[in-house]
DNA sequence: TTCACAATTTAAATCGTTTTGAAAATTTTG
DNA sequence: CAAAATTTTCAAAACGATTTAAATTGTGAA
């Protein structure tokens, strides 16, 4: 492998002056620099990253913790992230360390890898309410970007979108359309984008006068059984009058309600309006549905690239303040909703 | 941070002696060494892997590529591997870069991770049968280890279990039931894994003398429908007589397996007999099926520590020859296999 | 011509280790 | 006790880049 020496050495330079030329520094010649860069082509120059490293005390690589929860559930989002921020970190010359965490405790994965000491920031996904891997890691003095917001007042890069507005949206949609009773099938409380929605929800409902009975807003992890199950009971009246309305933290649960719908011989969107967040995962796609599904839609793909580049920017020493994305979804009505029918106009009490 | 330098002028010793001491060289007094250990202790020195790496030609990484399929199933097991790989690896200093592959042509992945040159070998999965990884990263000399066997005749490290006993055991018990009409359930034929089983199966039915239509060994991706809808239409008999026994690929495929059988209003193990092969992911757990399930088990996290040694060992010298290991499966019988029914012994023509 | 000033280039230090070859200290041998 | 053999330690040279401070060259003004 050739060496900045090598190429001096064929071009009579000094190593710095062809160390300038490669990396862009304004004050080479013209001239100097396209020798220096024809060179590098013809002995097929690559960098040696190791010593880069050694010298600017950056490792080039950012850390990726992955929480294991008990029930495995890590797996189709996760594959997603991961495809696009390994190709994100890759243009920018990063490289993805991933590490599994099973500690309980939800800094100790962090500990440990910081004392590898090999890394130049985290990226932090799937943050809980007051997530303690931010004060953790702020203390520590260590970079990070966040993938979802926990704190309103957060002092660090973070990319999210606005999952209080994902649900307003969805609730005024659908009170629009003459709904009052509508049901919310959300995640994991333990996450913090469902306590966003949930938050957002419950205002946004409180604002257009409605109430709606602790039954109705459910929250696990999203599974199309989840979905089936809870939608099954609610429109069977086993928790007092059915809903009309279903806002489904993904479309994996709305998959679940449409078919207890339907099950139950109820039509789509003519006795049910059913809404959905869609993370946009290739697998589940809303528009494949029948009737295709409405939903907030925000690719979770989209955030990869933002993710990365905040991260190295943040590295390189950008201000947090400047790396903060909150991001709206995007309201896509489709077949799944439509005006609430005639007999179910009234509201839970 | 405590650097070499900073042990060494603390206690008027050269670097040199300082690094031997740490590393366990054994020309370094004793009492020396002790001191020195000492210091490093209370200056909490951690030795600077870039450095070391620079001067070692080591980078103290190791890369895995996850292909990713369309339909995305590369989720539970390949977060079991992780699981298991990153925890190994650590345990030998070593990290685990990740990098996710959507490229058709099977080594470009690999190609990009070399040029970014800064990996020591790779974790290769999923082998498929004759995998032209082998051939390129043989020839780029590059080590790497295999999870799975795809030539017999491999001059490469791997650790697989033996897939065609895997199936030949289950045939073995089956047939010693009394059982002649055996169905096979088998994974994806893109996968190695799935091929030698099916070789273990052919061999040991003809050896039984036993014929197998077509139509009873299927092969796909596993899930838990796949197992239902094909066992299904066997017991159905849409393809012929049905079949006493199944033998599947995995846990999953039972489970979708003995769903089809209950369906059906059939009785396990008195009406049908369910072999698995168990991986012992913590999801589909073999003994709390209703019967327990009779599986041949090999938990894949069992083969996390061997091939991260063996990976570090053949980075670190040692021969190929010397790092394979091919280990039989345990075969435990349950309650989901039992004698074949009286009206069933009239073997496949 | 000479001086000041900018534009280029260079030598050398640096990052923190490992490792080579030589020197110093210690022990063994005659 | 001196010489030889053996331990033990050290100074310095790697590894391959970046970067500081100094040196060189070139330009235009006085």
């Amino acid at each position: 492998m050739a060496t900045l020496k090598d190429i001096s050495e064929e071009l009579g330079l000094s190593p710095a002056t062809v160390s300038r030329a490669l990396n862009g520094f304004p004050e080479v010649n013209a001239k100097t620099r396209d020798k220096v860069q024809a060179a590098a082509q013809r002995l097929g120059y690559r960098p040696n990253r190791t010593a880069q490293r050694l010298v600017t005390g950056r490792s080039g690589m950012v850390g990726m913790i992955v929480k294991i929860r008990p029930d495995l559930s890590a797996d189709q989002t996760f594959v997603e992230i991961l495809t696009g921020l390994t190709a994100a970190l890759a243009a920018r010359d990063t490289d993805l360390v991933l590490a599994v965490d099973q500690d309980p405790d939800p800094v100790a994965a962090y500990r440990k890898m910081l004392e590898r000491d090999i890394l130049d920031g985290f990226i932090l996904n799937a943050p809980v309410p007051q997530d303690p891997r931010v004060d953790f890691l702020t203390q520590q003095g260590v970079p990070f970007v966040m993938h979802g917001q926990c704190r309103k007042d957060a002092d660090y890069p973070f990319y999210s979108i606005d999952n209080q507005s994902v649900t307003a949206e969805a609730v005024g949609l659908l009170t629009a359309l003459g709904h009052k009773r509508i049901a919310l099938l959300n995640g994991d409380l333990d996450h913090a984008y469902s306590a966003d929605r949930l938050a957002g929800f419950a205002a946004a409902m409180r604002q257009a006068n409605l109430r709606v009975p602790g039954a109705f807003m459910v929250a696990e992890a999203p599974s199309e059984n989840y979905g089936y199950s809870h939608a099954l009971a609610m429109l069977a009246g086993q928790h007092g009058p059915a809903p009309t309305a279903f806002i489904c933290a993904s479309t994996l649960i709305a998959a679940g309600v449409m078919q207890a719908a339907a099950d139950r011989g109820m039509s789509i969107p003519g006795d049910v309006s059913v809404v959905a967040h869609d993370d946009a995962l290739p697998l589940t796609r809303a528009i494949n549905f029948s009737p295709a599904l409405t939903v907030t839609r925000a690719p979770l793909r989209d955030a990869c690239t933002p993710l990365a580049n905040m991260l190295i920017d943040h590295i390189n020493g950008a201000e947090a303040r400047d790396l903060q994305t909150l991001l709206r979804a995007e309201m896509i009505v489709r077949g799944s909703t439509g005006p609430a029918p005639k007999d179910g106009e009234q509201p839970w009490l």
